[in-house]
DNA sequence: TATTGTTATACTCTATAACTATA
DNA sequence: TATAGTTATAGAGTATAACAATA
């Protein structure tokens, strides 16, 4: 049921005109859009069992250099025990195996399987599909444009060896 | 079926580039950005004691129509439980007052105090700073480009009242 | 019967500290 | 001494269910 309001949000006589309003807040709508399209992609994940950290670990094992526990934590800003978790997970799924680094016996790298590709290759197409849906609004362009900025706004805030 | 893949992109002649890099998921680039701007906001609102989701709703008293806590918690995508605790903290700082709505006895109208709006522009300044740092390699016909398309992506996700 | 606000509770997620094995 | 990975645990944050008052 939605709500009557009395009084206009611009002050019909009465309300006084905020400075800022929610929705002047380039940063806050960058929040509520990455909420958004975060939730689309979780919820096409679950039509292939699978949760978005997963999607993200999965995606940078195939794409990128070699990277062990910690890459990953900074990568992708997770606590480095919760990777543990994950990892463990993975390598339960055979989509990961731990393979010790025998140049620093320290750290694991972290190799993707032949299943782990191809669950992969299934969880791209669903996060595509969700992506396509939530940026249908934009034309190639400008989603193109916004990739372009996001980029850039990235630029010297992401970990050195991805990207 | 197993892991017959020697074919890991450590294989320095045959990398396999994947299909898709994390740095090509515009969705992707989406919350990472937003995870940083809200980081700065945090630590921006630090500095006068201030959490960002605090603020939000502050914002959202200044600038819109009169709001329940259920519609704060429609709007700011928090749990109406979560509601209660923040509006309970913002009422002993004697930012906010629950008026009791006339029209329906079970909704409190929540209304911004004097007090209220002063810790909101104190506020207003430094997050204001922190976007401006953040979308600082953005032109302001880009910055203002993608505050248009980040609407259009929000438009009909949003709740009707507000925005 | 449905909804607002509330409380109590359970659950999930994340952060902290300590330990090991390597460097 | 410092770092990678691990474990156990504490803490924050969130969701779930039940309830009273009101519609």
């Amino acid at each position: 049921m939605e709500r009557s309001n009395t009084v206009g949000r611009n002050g019909q006589g009465l309300s006084p005109r905020a400075d800022f309003l929610l929705a002047d807040r380039t940063g806050y709508l960058l929040n509520k859009a990455a909420m958004l399209i975060a939730e689309d992609a979780e919820r096409a994940l679950e039509t292939v069992g699978m949760r978005l950290r997963y999607f993200f670990v999965l995606t940078s094992l195939a794409g990128g250099p070699e990277l062990s526990q910690q890459d990953l934590a900074r990568l992708l800003n997770l606590d480095p025990t919760t990777v543990v978790a994950l990892v463990d997970e993975m390598e339960r799924n055979q989509h990961v195996e731990r393979r010790r680094n025998p140049a620093d016996r320290r750290r694991y790298t972290l190799v993707l399987t032949e299943s782990g590709r191809t669950a992969l290759s299934a969880a791209e197409q669903v996060v595509t599909d969700a992506e396509a849906a939530f940026f249908g609004p934009l034309t190639g362009a400008e989603r193109a444009g916004m990739q372009d900025m996001l980029i850039r706004l990235l630029e010297g805030r992401w970990p050195s060896s991805v990207c």
